[in-house]
DNA sequence: AAACAAGGATTACGGCAGTAATCGTTGCTT
DNA sequence: AAGCAACGATTACTGCCGTAATCCTTGTTT
């Protein structure tokens, strides 16, 4: 098991960053940082671009004078484990209450729900184990 | 607004059991802890039920010598605080991945298949009360 | 009355997180 | 060459969190 190092509310901005596009440098990190966020400080990024490297989360290889970052860990991997520990402490890990919460609070398009139509589709088909 | 305080992790183990029936003492608040995980040290849930009353996610009455414990915000507010706070910062506050990627790596259950086929054509119908 | 027991209050302490400022190095500019 | 500008490294500081231990008060027991 790989066991995702713990990514900090903050270090997530930074990771999707980069989860979108990498090999990139510092100063462009920071630049699209800024773009979402104008009260982002290049020194604060620079500290999370730190941590994120001591965490294993980041890597970089020296270009020149600088770095250029790229991601180490997987977004996927990242999202599977802050979902999995959201619906335990939540939810106490079941699904059904998540999904009536959502269902019920956050009205959904009707391109969403369209979607997720599509989803359960293939979910009831195929997928091995669940019959209908 | 409200603005629930942020409750942590732990913290959100100690609200449960309160959430679940209150008022409490402490004691019972504690042995409702441990029954649920035996590393519970008594110690430690005493400082979270003074930080939880600190935070003002807690009140108490005094009754005798002890303390009657009950939650100053509902559960419901904290969840949809917490689920507001996950799905904006791992799926970019849209719902639609979110529900595609439990879908994908949690095998729903028949069960949950239909049950969330049935929210969705409640959402897709009425919607409750948002019109009708 | 003295000591104990039960419960709350206070104190502790290392680590992570958020938010930066300062230090150090080195190529570039004048 | 000297100083500045760009960039990374180091240092800082506060607050929250996890995890308790110790202190204080007061009812209870011997």
């Amino acid at each position: 098991m790989k066991s995702v190092p713990r990514i900090s509310e903050t270090e997530w901005e930074v990771m999707k960053v980069l989860w979108a596009k990498a090999p990139l440098a510092a100063g462009e990190i920071i630049d699209a940082l800024v773009a979402v966020d104008r009260t982002w400080h290049p020194k604060t990024a620079k500290t999370l671009l730190n941590r994120l490297v001591k965490k294993k989360a980041l890597g970089f290889k020296t270009e020149g004078r600088a770095y250029l970052y790229r991601p180490l860990i997987k977004e996927s991997e990242c999202v599977a484990a802050a979902s999995e520990s959201f619906l335990d402490r939540v939810f106490g890990g079941s699904l059904a209450p998540m999904l009536a919460h959502f269902a019920q609070h956050r009205k959904l398009s009707a391109d969403e729900v369209r979607e997720l139509r599509r989803l359960l589709k293939e979910e009831s088909a195929g997928t091995g184990k669940a019959k209908e």
